[in-house]
DNA sequence: GGATTCTTTTGGATCGATCCAAATCAGGGA
DNA sequence: TCCCTGATTTGGATCGATCCAAAAGAATCC
């Protein structure tokens, strides 16, 4: 830490920045001839100062190279113009779509998001909510983990943080705040489109964990293959979410007979990877078999044949989800908002017609 | 603002959180019978403390509930525990890898990462820069935006933010911190396995900015060539980096004669998007063209044929970055290090001999 | 027993902002 | 000129931790 700058502090030059002596609000004060005071209502904006003193106090601080000390504003007001947001997992696409929707609300607020990785674990999570306790974060943006106690929103009311959930939600129904997409409408939209086409055989390649956005695929699968008088349960497979994992509950779902003629994935990922599986089998996608993902993620589009998706729009959820934050931290004792996103059916190649003597057999 | 709640205090009923009435150290102290001092002299783990004080002290704030404030620590002692993370991409998936290694080394640190998108804009990296300083983030993680000019890093030591920067630098040779990947020896592998495979008309679809990890490609690509005696320039296109991008670069390629029979592309959605156009033209990857990607995502082992690919290990970096910004925090001027991870190329299925009559015309 | 050392504990002072009640200022009307 | 009103400005007190020099206690040695 060495000090010894002081030797080049030509008068002539008012270097932006001295060495080590941090500018405060005093520095401004003397600087600009008014009290702490003013100078910390001119940094609030506050409306009560005098037009011509907020100029020159501003130019002072220009001049001094002042920066806001954010954390000892903080520990008087009680604001800490942050906030948590905690996903599953930042290396899928979705979440980085998410996340970049928070981002582009929070940033022009002037609030700064604390992000972390909760790897759908209990622990991790629980560690990074005490860190961003530490950090009086003024909200949090939770996708909770799996299997997250339904105490934990109550648990954050007690500690009076303000939480918005994400996507999933514990418990049956959304307690708190809460965004996501209609999936349980999406899904429906999908089977009754499959049905249209012509499919009987629809399978359901669900999450294995029991959570509100597995949940309502499921219900939204079941309701539209009972409305169809389609059995719901004959196709349906319970299994892991990734690509690879797609990949392989469909080669396994191919292994047994009648094979499905259509397959409805929790996600893209999965859908993506049903894609390959077929590919492997020699089958065509959208002619041999329909495959309709969810999520509508930007390589929907791209692939050959184009991916039939619903859309969740990640984007708009997460820049929903940071208003929705942003107003409560304004009024804590709201009542609680749930905001649900239309999740619109994107038909495109890789749904069609059944092969004919697949819709014969059924 | 109402703190009138002190009437419910029943001695009873110890609560675990009163309400509205914040814990302190000083309630500590006074439930343990020691001083300020000594309660915050456990907090900080010192080992100056008695074991017998120290768990008596450890039980009064469990069972107060006390959140420690790292904001009023922040104040006094100017460490926030808190790092700045900006990258251009968190959409992109080999970003999403970056934040996760990062997330995995501060977390038990005890640190936690704030997190912004810069869109590769200028103007977004600055204002989050400066939001970044007013909360005192004790170093800085940086993957610097397109453009970015090399004084920034000056700029930084200027006002002593510690800064590593990952995967780009700016400025002709990294001057600070940096942690990247050895890519011009990765690219150079590469076009070393394409020539000894028999071809000659080897492209690179490299970036269309000039920032360092443009450079190290295109320097490893055209030693590589020079070495093999091949034209570096013939086969040369600049472009955007996306998936689509790459897909219309290669249609863009075999439009002119003579086609490439090998595609080096600046990253693996680029890639993607070459095997996608491949297809659409009735090419086989591997097989009529050969096609290298760089960063081996996990996609790139999924694709059929699987991609061959230049590892960058996004985890791995963020890791080492994420560890180097912490032993810079603690010594701050220390001599700059510049960590290069080897980048090793993953032969897959998508690199084989060139076809035979391409290898004759050459 | 008292001096000496080592271990543990402690009371202000301090960090840099905000809050709030009170002081000051400027302009208008009687 | 003086009072009144509304617009600005201001000086402590305060938030909740850390720092530091010094005090208190315990242990050791002569």
């Amino acid at each position: 830490m060495s000090q010894e700058r002081d030797a080049d502090r030509s008068p002539a030059l008012p270097r932006t920045e001295r060495w080590h002596t941090r500018v405060t609000l005093k520095e401004i004060a003397a600087h600009a001839g008014v009290s702490r005071s003013t100078v910390s209502l001119v940094m609030q904006e506050s409306p009560l100062v005098a037009e011509t003193t907020r100029q020159r106090v501003r130019e002072s601080a220009e001049t001094l190279g002042y920066v806001y000390n954010r954390g000892a504003a903080t520990l008087r007001s009680a604001r800490t113009a942050t906030v948590g947001v905690i996903v599953h997992d930042v290396a899928n696409p979705f979440f980085g779509a998410l996340v970049a929707g928070i981002d582009e609300v929070l940033e022009p607020a002037g609030y700064v998001p604390f992000l972390a990785n909760s790897d759908d674990s209990q622990e991790r999570q629980a560690r990074f909510l005490s860190r961003l306790r530490e950090q009086r974060v003024d909200a949090l943006l939770l996708c909770p983990a799996e299997h997250t106690p339904a105490a934990l929103i109550d648990q954050l009311g007690e500690w009076q943080l303000p939480c918005v959930q994400i996507m999933r939600h514990v418990g049956e129904t959304p307690l708190g705040d809460y965004v996501g997409a209609d999936i349980r409408r999406g899904v429906g939209e999908a089977v009754a489109h499959l049905v249209t086409l012509g499919h009987r055989r629809i399978a359901l390649l669900a999450g294995e964990s029991d959570h509100s956005a597995d949940r309502e695929r499921l219900d939204g699968y079941r309701q539209a293959m009972r409305a169809a008088e389609l059995d719901a349960n004959l196709m349906l497979s319970r299994g892991g979410l990734s690509r690879r994992a797609g990949r392989e509950r469909t080669l396994a779902l191919f292994a047994q007979t009648p094979a499905p003629t259509a397959l409805i994935c929790h996600n893209d990922l999965v859908a993506l990877g049903a894609l390959l599986a077929l590919r492997h089998l020699g089958l065509h996608p959208g002619i041999d078999c329909a495959v309709v993902g969810i999520d509508d993620v930007e390589e929907a589009t791209l692939t050959e044949p184009a991916l039939t998706s619903i859309a969740t729009q990640p984007r708009a959820c997460g820049r929903a989800a940071a208003e929705l934050a942003l107003t409560r931290i304004a009024s804590p004792l709201g009542a609680p908002r749930q905001i649900v996103l239309p999740a619109t059916l994107h038909v495109r190649e890789t749904t069609a017609v059944p092969p004919v003597d697949a819709k014969e057999s059924s």
